[in-house]
DNA sequence: CCAATAGTGTCTGTAAGACAATATGGG
DNA sequence: CCCATATTGTCTTACAGACACTATTGG
């Protein structure tokens, strides 16, 4: 048999939030080497009596602050090319997590700062600038292989919108219609049509129960939305198929 | 920042290729403990110089023999809990493979045996019974977390097959239709519809290309049915759906 | 009344499910 | 000729895409 030469395991976790319409990734600026001042997924090691799934629950903890989380959390895939850290060989098993309005979150103690960054400001190189030339913030290249990580966590949310009901891991109960179609809006950059999204949303058995109560107007004037609450269904079979 | 634990990191394989109409899987039998005697899948440590999809092929040309492989690998999921070596702490980066053809394997240098199994013998338990009352041989129980690693592999390339191409994979050029969907068949368990199957095939845009010749009939008697290779295209939109 | 948002209805094209009919080969 | 397999065609239904129309609220 050949030999098991010790590697170091480590946890890194892209979690979204739908923030101003956009969907928003939590970075954290790195205090220490390597790429000190740089910002990187959230992430740690696993420790002896952890799995990969525990420690990505722990970190998502301790990056966010929120107990009860009330969205969702999965495995996306193993990231373990010899040379990605460079102090020493390092394996991560990357996740991807979703949750409905999460709060700012505070620096932990390994991290000069944390905050939400628009994914598609770090991940869809276009020409920065707002309507008046000003660019608001640049946004970071990403330490280690995180981009690729987060490139890759992004389209496994996108692909799941289609086939799955987790797009109500990303709204707190109860909420509208119209905000779950927003998350389908920033999820995927673009809108599904309103009447078919309805259709297919109402059609597919179980993915939401209505209540009797309402929401507020979103803008100023408008119609109220009605209240609903997640269903028992998890997938959605024919899928809804991006625009 | 917290500590980080040695790990020892392999690589297991499913590898799949399809034998007397049957989705196999090939198993090795462990000749050292822990399992000896046991049955499990093949795999290996991951070396210093090689990330995990270098060390599944290096693993996949070892256990098979074969070099010029024409199939197809991927890496599946990774599973770490911490008691699932009973030796020390492994972390293991599961892959699916899968090939047309493959030849009976010879038994590595670590294990006692190796050989193809039906996949369903190992995972759908079923009075296991011939026609005759007599059982062919058990199936047995996998070492490790392999019974579950082989259950989510075999999911995959299920759900692979609907909306990917993939099944070209299994079939070596030229292939025939009938050929194609007895890949299906096998994978699925039951043959999707055989006109609406060479619809979809047929019109889906680089699936498959004509060519000039055909093979031979596959029983005794019966029609010749025509050659085809593989096209350009790796997705199919929309998917071709199991029945 | 007007603008803005929520909700309903309709037409049409695509494609899948079911299944019938025809073609081609070997014995 | 008969049977087994390959190949083509048809009918029906489900459903998505596009888009028009109505309803409700605040200013």
């Amino acid at each position: 048999m050949s030999e098991h030469p010790p590697f170091a395991v480590a946890v890194d976790l892209a979690i979204f939030t739908i923030r101003e319409g956009e969907l928003s990734v939590l970075l954290v600026e790195r205090r220490e080497e390597p790429f000190a001042g740089s910002w990187a997924l959230p992430g740690g090691f696993v420790q002896p009596d952890e799995d990969a799934e525990t420690a990505a629950w722990r970190e998502l903890h301790e990056e966010t602050g929120v107990e009860r989380f009330a969205g969702h959390l999965e495995q996306l895939r193993t990231y373990s090319a010899p040379d990605r850290d460079p102090r020493m060989r390092v394996v991560s098993v990357a996740h991807v997590a979703f949750a409905p309005d999460l709060p700012e979150p505070d620096a932990g103690s390994d991290a000069a700062d944390a905050r939400w960054w628009a994914a598609a400001d770090l991940l869809d190189a276009e020409a920065e600038a707002g309507p008046d030339g000003e660019v608001a913030e640049v946004a970071p290249v990403l330490a280690f292989d995180h981009a690729a990580i987060l490139a890759d966590a992004r389209e496994r949310v996108r692909a799941k919108l289609e086939y799955t009901t987790l797009a109500l891991g990303f709204v707190a109960e109860p909420f509208t219609l119209p905000e779950l179609r927003r998350v389908y809006a920033a999820v995927w950059g673009a809108p599904p049509d309103l009447g078919n999204f309805r259709r297919k949303v109402l059609g597919t058995d179980g993915f939401v129960v209505p209540t009797d109560s309402h929401g507020e107007p979103s803008g100023a004037g408008g119609r109220k939305a009605l209240h609903y609450r997640r269903g028992a269904a998890t997938e959605i079979s024919p899928p809804m198929l991006r625009p």
